[in-house]
DNA sequence: GTGAAAGCGCTAACAT
DNA sequence: ATGTTAGCGCTTTCAC
């Protein structure tokens, strides 16, 4: 019942395994007629080629891996989605391990995923992550490396980015542009690029407006427990924020929640803009202004770049960024913005 | 730079390869002084066990394969992440597919893990699927077959479901309970045992407090295209509906929006209740009573009887099922139950 | 206590 | 047009 073999074949039509081989893949030396006889008899006695067998030889398991923060998140399993969509159209399995923003359990995902020997790996990193030997790991095994959305300065690899600094200075120009002034920024913590670009963004989205930027409006607040504590005490103090521009969808229905729950009107007394335009941005009441991360392209683009560098069809010799556009969804969360005609 | 062999330290050490492997191993009849050397050299040397290797002498890859309907979905990602952490802290890696709801697709999936010899497989099976040959094929190849969730009936193998007919009940009890009388129930396709099932915990609450059975206010509603369209009819004709029980928390969380857009009250004209108590709940105005399904847990219990099957653990002979309980989480789409002390 | 040889399933170089 | 041989990296008899 295992499973028949190449041998199988070869023992029952009377030929010799390597015949088989090559008639099964029409081998120009081979006969029509054996190929027929061969491809005939491996259908019908269901043949599958053991890619064990091939994994060996080639020391290749045409296998990529994927480590995200976590997979429960919308964004990410957006991308994985994406990932997961170019990686089987080209022939590639997919390995998933999630890091659960633990440095640790990176550096075992990691270790995991090269003992599986896939060619390459695609990593958004852990918001924990300070320290990168075990990328450098990566790169020094011959094993190919890509960073998508989270990427770490710290190596130099292929990387795939959203344009946070304009997705934030677009949403942060219309909150500005719809009468906000008061712009709080809840971002995430300084080691994060993204953070730090999407911050870059709203302070130049001031500045082009000449609207002073107030440290007391920026603070880190990621996570719904953040969310929880930061935004009801900024609703307290001077200055009162009119608006919230926030680093995901999740803080941001939050902020909602919290800011009726404080008797302030949303968007009226206060906009709050969020990051991704996942599906909650449809649920919440009012709905969610958000900015598309195009999550899906993001993966796509990212498993296409790293299939090209593992099949050596990338043609740019040195490490290549690729930018992903964001867009503004305007919903209800926010003010509209007054046009004089 | 090609990763070091155990033929690269035998002949580094002055040993045979067979020496080297039985020393990494702490075989009893290698000496001691052999064992340390062998193993220092390979420390050092950054020796790793060729996996691929390995796998082709046993004909096994450690591997499970997973293939749900979809993975940017809350309940699927958290039973993933169980699944994911089951599999990990016993050594085996995850292939993740998913069918896209689409019976080709998941056949092609089914093809695929069975391709990469995986030891066995996870599945929740798509809407759309009514054939079950390659769920068959599956058990012929000898690989180990589980189902979670979307089981399929057809097949004679371990199960993993929640308790969806005690959790409807339960949850249509507790709107009765409040007050409702025309309860609506949208379900899913009836090849869906996980709805079937529902709808009698459904039928059986009314049944139990003497409420006639309505088929107008049971329909097919499990996607949000279809809630735009049949929420707005229901709430537009007789018997207008009380109360929604919804087969999941995105046509729930629609529910809301859609009755509140139509000038109802939620919960005071209209309650709401939703199925897995996925995240939205929280953010939803207001937030979303719902049926909580205990996803990861879902996917540790389904991960764990697998590996005992795959590794002969299972004590149990025949087909084992095992249900998941939920646990109806009241918030304040519905009711309160008025208690006269 | 250690080594030699065979084999997992496949392919490719080298015959014939 | 087909067969023989060797080898991918490892383990496991079977010898010594």
């Amino acid at each position: 019942m295992g499973q028949i073999t190449l041998k199988d074949i070869a023992k029952a039509l009377n030929l010799s395994p390597s015949t088989v081989s090559r008639a099964m893949r029409n081998h120009p030396a081979i006969s029509k007629e054996t190929c027929r006889a061969v491809q005939e008899y491996a259908e019908e006695h269901r043949y599958k080629p053991n890619r064990l067998a091939l994994q060996l030889r080639t020391n290749k398991n045409n296998t990529i891996g994927v480590i995200v923060p976590e997979i429960v998140h919308y964004f990410f399993s957006t991308v994985l989605d994406g990932i997961q969509q170019e990686a089987e159209s080209e022939g590639y399995n997919l390995l998933i391990s999630h890091s659960n923003e633990d440095y640790e359990r990176e550096v075992k995902s990691v270790e995991t995923l090269l003992d599986a020997r896939v060619c390459g790996i695609l990593i958004s990193q852990s918001k924990t992550t300070l320290k990168f030997d075990h990328f450098q790991d990566i790169i020094d095994n011959n094993v190919n490396l890509l960073f998508f959305d989270r990427i770490c300065t710290g190596i130099n690899t292929d990387k795939v980015v959203v344009d946070d600094y304009t997705g934030a200075f677009t949403a942060v120009e219309y909150l500005i542009e719809s009468g906000c002034r008061n712009i709080a920024f809840l971002g995430s913590v300084p080691s994060m690029p993204i953070s730090n670009n999407r911050r870059m963004g709203y302070e130049d989205a001031l500045r082009k407006y000449k609207i002073a930027i107030n440290k007391n409006l920026i603070e880190v607040c990621d996570t719904v427990d953040l969310a929880k504590v930061v935004i009801p005490e900024m609703l307290k103090h001077d200055p009162l924020p009119d608006a919230f521009f926030c680093i995901n969808d999740e803080v941001a229905a939050y902020c909602i929640q919290i800011a009726k729950s404080m008797g302030f009107k949303v968007p009226e007394d206060i906009s709050v803009c969020g990051f991704t335009n996942s599906y909650i941005t449809e649920v919440t009441y009012p709905r969610l202004t958000s900015v598309d991360q195009h999550g899906f392209e993001m993966g796509k683009v990212a498993a296409r770049l790293l299939i090209n560098r593992i099949e050596g069809k990338e043609k740019k010799e040195g490490v290549v960024s690729r930018v992903i556009k964001t867009e503004l969804v305007i919903k209800e969360s926010t003010k509209l913005v007054q046009t004089f005609a």
